[in-house]
DNA sequence: CGACGTATTGATTAGGCTCAAATCCTGTGG
DNA sequence: CCACAGGATTTGAGCCTAATCAATACGTCG
């Protein structure tokens, strides 16, 4: 039921040991000793596709890291419109911390596993190990980065645009395989158009319209609404309207 | 030059002692020490408007607080296109820790005046103290709360929704008075038209044609095309589209 | 007072929305 | 295995909002 901790690996819990958390996640914070007690209060889920995880009562108290699948997080107006405020993907860490009330829900769109704790645990862990805070900071600063980039997109950028991003902000996402220099990639939109739509701006005529164009121009193929082949991601890149181009900062 | 630490108020240093951001700021993190320690290396500067603080080589591995003053950070497409992505007002912290390159423009939009350190002090400072990247993570995550909010207002409102959100969202950052149950505002708009449009996502001409719509319909007064008065904040509210409607969340 | 930059106003255009219909996929049951 | 039902997607026609292009008014500062 729990977890050993005394086994070779340095004591890491075995549950733990082929988490991607612990590498790209925020657990890569935590030494072998907090991270044992915090698997003790985790728990493992699998979410169906369309279920609401963040938004309405229920268990808002708890935290999870992402293990699988693509979860949106979406706000709306009184009278229905809806925008999706952002994606996440593994190994993300869900939830909004020091905050009484967010705005926002978040849904599974596609299968996803979960790694979940309870509020308290985290809140705990955070205070004992400034590393998880300074990871949690970083992945904010990140997702802070990527709305402002959706931004831009949002207001500056025309439907043609906002779908070639999207898709290519998908590949580079999902694709594992597409670097900032991959020739081609090959993916399942994990939204329906619909969903695109409320990400992009748009309706979902309009994103459908402007998918059959870039399948027309031969940028794209798809193959039963959801799988799509990009042969040459150049030609992608070139119909996001022009990367943002101001100088770029040296830090580290 | 360099500052007393050892007098009545509990060693705070002189130049701090007013200074907001010991309070809402992210100097609030630290002890009398650490503060004077980092006191030593700050420096004061008044920022002419128009004047781009981060974006073109410079002075890019420093740190500020905003003490008085209204920044705005702009993304551009290689068209030039041009989006605002943020607002930055006093006591905010002005920079990108962490972070290699950024594709952000800052620049002074009204006279600003701000606090910079050496980008070495902080990074050393936050090393040491966990409650200062514990308030930069707080401010991160307010950050991204409305750059999300600002997302559902490219996204999915209206030009005359948008205009009226955002005269809503200055009248609550600059007329101080304005909690969130106050009967009336007025305020300078710190950004000209064509800034707002930036904003906004429209062009000059749509928000001026809202806010003389805003005007004639007696919602504002408008003098001198920048000082506005808003009679009857709710009227005002009205035609923002609706606030998010997700159930808010409980939490600390 | 005159000049320049900013803002307003007007006329026209076009991109994306709305409404509506047809087609395609998926899953289900006979 | 095939037929069918239901939803998702595509396609079409017309309209409307906000963009564009252009001209005028305002405000500030010399």
């Amino acid at each position: 039921m729990t977890v050993r901790q005394d086994i070779h690996s340095s004591g890491i819990p075995v549950l733990c040991l082929p988490c991607e958390a612990r590498h790209r996640g925020v657990c890569g914070a935590l030494d072998p000793d907090h991270l044992a007690r915090l698997a003790k209060t985790s728990s493992r889920h699998k979410i169906e596709p369309g279920v609401e995880l963040i938004g309405d009562a229920e268990a808002v108290d708890s935290y999870s890291n992402m293990l699988s699948g693509v979860v949106k997080l979406t706000k709306s107006l009184s009278d229905g419109r809806q925008q999706i405020v952002g994606l996440q993907f593994a190994p993300d860490f869900l939830g909004r911390p020091f905050k009484v009330k967010s705005a926002i829900n978040a849904e599974a769109v596609t299968a996803v596993s979960l790694c979940t704790f309870p509020r308290a645990a985290i809140e705990r862990m955070m205070k004992e190990s400034p590393e998880l805070e300074h990871r949690l900071l970083k992945q904010t600063l990140n997702e802070l980065d990527e709305a402002r980039e959706w931004m831009v997109a949002l207001g500056r950028k025309t439907a043609p645009e906002k779908v070639a991003s999207f898709l290519l902000m998908i590949a580079r996402n999902i694709d594992s395989s597409v670097g900032p220099a991959a020739r081609s990639a090959c993916f399942d939109l994990p939204l329906t158009r619909a969903d695109i739509s409320d990400f992009l701006g748009l309706t979902n005529e309009t994103v459908s319209r402007q998918l059959t164009r870039l399948r027309m121009d031969g940028v794209i193929r798809i193959e039963n609404n959801r799988h799509v082949t990009v042969d040459n991601v150049k030609r992608l890149e070139q119909r996001c309207g022009g990367a943002t181009r101001n100088s770029p900062l040296n830090e580290t």
